[in-house]
DNA sequence: GGTACTCACCTTAGCTGC
DNA sequence: GACCGCAGCTAAGGTGAG
């Protein structure tokens, strides 16, 4: 039986009630345990909601004539990958992360679009404004996701499961989009709440799946437990194989071990989240506002780079995007980490940590491209990447004496005055009304923006010489 | 033959200071 | 002075989520 789909009230959720009920229907679930008055949270306090196909219905939405079609959202060049795509694309087999080129032989109908990543925030922007309509305390996972606790929330808009409801309608009656929503006592449990509520792709063609879905504290170990191992957070593809080498394919099958054979398998954190997880403990609060960790840009070239000049002026380039973001940001970091892929696959990365903080593009390039020049280049560079970690708050860093990395330089201060003028009239002008000398191309500035080559690259440039 | 980008977190190894 | 254990830090690589 697919607990997955059950009911509050202990019915299968494929009920016609509960797919796409509206708050009067909800009404309607509450017979055996019916949902709680307004003003009485029963714990079910996280919401999961997640948008159906998010990128896809976006431009869906903005072309009806693609209403009903194939449409697949990603990197359009040879090594792009696919973002996002409808459920009439899914039928045919297509899923999020396959290779562009695979996914158009299984579905050489299919409107293939680039994505825009602008539009897809502006969508975001007024999709977490209702979230906050709502409750204040709102963790964004990604543009088309977030955690809610709505703990605080119940004396105004009734339980969880209508408070889920009337999250599906405002966002349909405002952004014309679906989603589908999770209600549980805790995180895990409403990410795969949300999850078994959405629609799923058939051959036959997309089915419509039940809109929320609601675990009980008494239902969850039945829900939990007949799912693979690999719906648990942090089982990823080599997590699940090493598991599955051992005869661990369920979440039940990793309740009946112990925490010590747990963490002999997979680690002694990984091991201890697991084993809670898998015995339904997640005591991970919702989170409304997390801390910048690290801010990076990284793109994968149309094809492989054989010289190391052309990849130094590619570094200043993402080193000012890079800056341009932690300047926005308000934070500073101390620690420059290059990462190279090359033609065959193989990654590495090299880091430098400074003792003072960076302020400037100018600076997060240098250590890069000091970074870049012990790395041999010559079999071909496929990616490369930027990133600064060790991030505070600039406020806090202001205070302390900057430590310069380059005796010749004169002075980090000035840099990030110049940043900051800089800033200012990319604020005013746009991204591409300044930037670094040494990424001047043939048709102006090209300034990296977050959400350019989001997929992959577009479309084949000039290569490098081999020899 | 093909396999993106961004961010977070963990593990391991090596080094340094006490 | 040599050795040991420990803590703290850095670097590098790996894994995972979305």
């Amino acid at each position: 039986m697919n607990s997955a789909a059950r009911l509050p009230s202990g019915r299968r959720a494929s009920s016609a009630s509960i797919a796409t009920g509206t708050a009067g229907e909800a009404g309607a679930t509450s017979s055996a345990r019916a949902p709680s008055a307004p003003g009485v949270s029963e714990g079910l306090d996280v919401l999961h909601v997640d948008m159906d196909c998010f990128f896809a219905a976006v431009e869906v939405l903005d072309d009806p004539s693609l209403n009903g079609r194939p449409v697949i959202v990603g990197g359009t060049g040879t090594r792009g990958v696919v973002a996002a795509c409808s459920y009439e694309a899914r039928s045919t087999g297509v899923r999020s992360a396959m290779p562009m080129a695979e996914a158009r032989r299984r579905c050489p109908s299919a409107v293939v679009l680039a994505g825009r990543h602008d539009r897809y925030g502006e969508v975001s922007s007024e999709l977490h404004s209702i979230f906050h309509e709502f409750t204040p305390v709102v963790e964004p996972i990604a543009l088309d996701e977030a955690f809610l606790d709505v703990s605080g929330s119940h004396r105004l808009f009734g339980t969880s499961f209508e408070i889920a409801h009337s999250i599906r309608h405002r966002v349909r009656d405002v952004l014309h989009l679906d989603c589908s929503v999770g209600v549980a006592r805790t995180k895990l449990i409403a990410k795969l709440a949300s999850r078994a509520a959405k629609p799923t792709a058939s051959p036959e063609g997309p089915r419509p799946g039940p809109g929320v879905v609601v675990v009980r504290m008494e239902d969850e170990i039945e829900f939990l437990h007949p799912r693979p191992v690999s719906d648990l957070w942090g089982v990823g593809p080599r997590t699940a194989e090493r598991l599955n080498r051992y005869g661990i394919h369920t979440i039940a099958d990793l309740a009946s071990l112990d925490q010590a054979a747990v963490t002999r398998l997979v680690g002694r954190a990984a091991g201890t989240q697991l084993f809670a997880l898998a015995a339904a403990e997640d005591d991970r609060p919702v989170v409304a506002d997390r801390a910048l960790k690290s801010v990076g840009h990284e793109e994968t070239f149309a094809t492989d780079h054989y010289e190391a000049g052309s990849l130094q002026s590619e570094l200043v380039r993402l080193s000012d995007s890079v800056g341009d973001r932690m300047r926005a940001a308000e934070v500073v970091g101390r620690t420059v980490t290059l990462k190279v892929r090359f033609g065959d696959f193989s990654t590495i990365t090299r880091s430098h940590s400074l003792k003072g903080s960076l302020l400037s593009s100018s600076e997060i390039a240098r250590v890069a491209t000091a970074l870049l020049a012990g790395v041999d280049v010559s079999p071909g560079v496929r990616l490369i990447g930027v990133s600064v970690s060790s991030l505070e708050p600039r406020e806090a860093a202001s205070g302390r004496q900057l430590e310069l990395l380059d005796p010749n330089v004169t002075s980090a201060v000035a840099r990030g005055d110049v940043d900051a003028a800089v800033g200012a009239i990319r604020d005013r002008y746009g991204a591409g009304a300044v930037g670094p000398a040494a990424v001047v191309g043939p048709t102006g500035l090209r300034v990296k923006r977050l959400g350019d080559a989001q997929w992959g690259p577009a479309e084949p440039t000039a290569p490098d010489s081999a020899d």
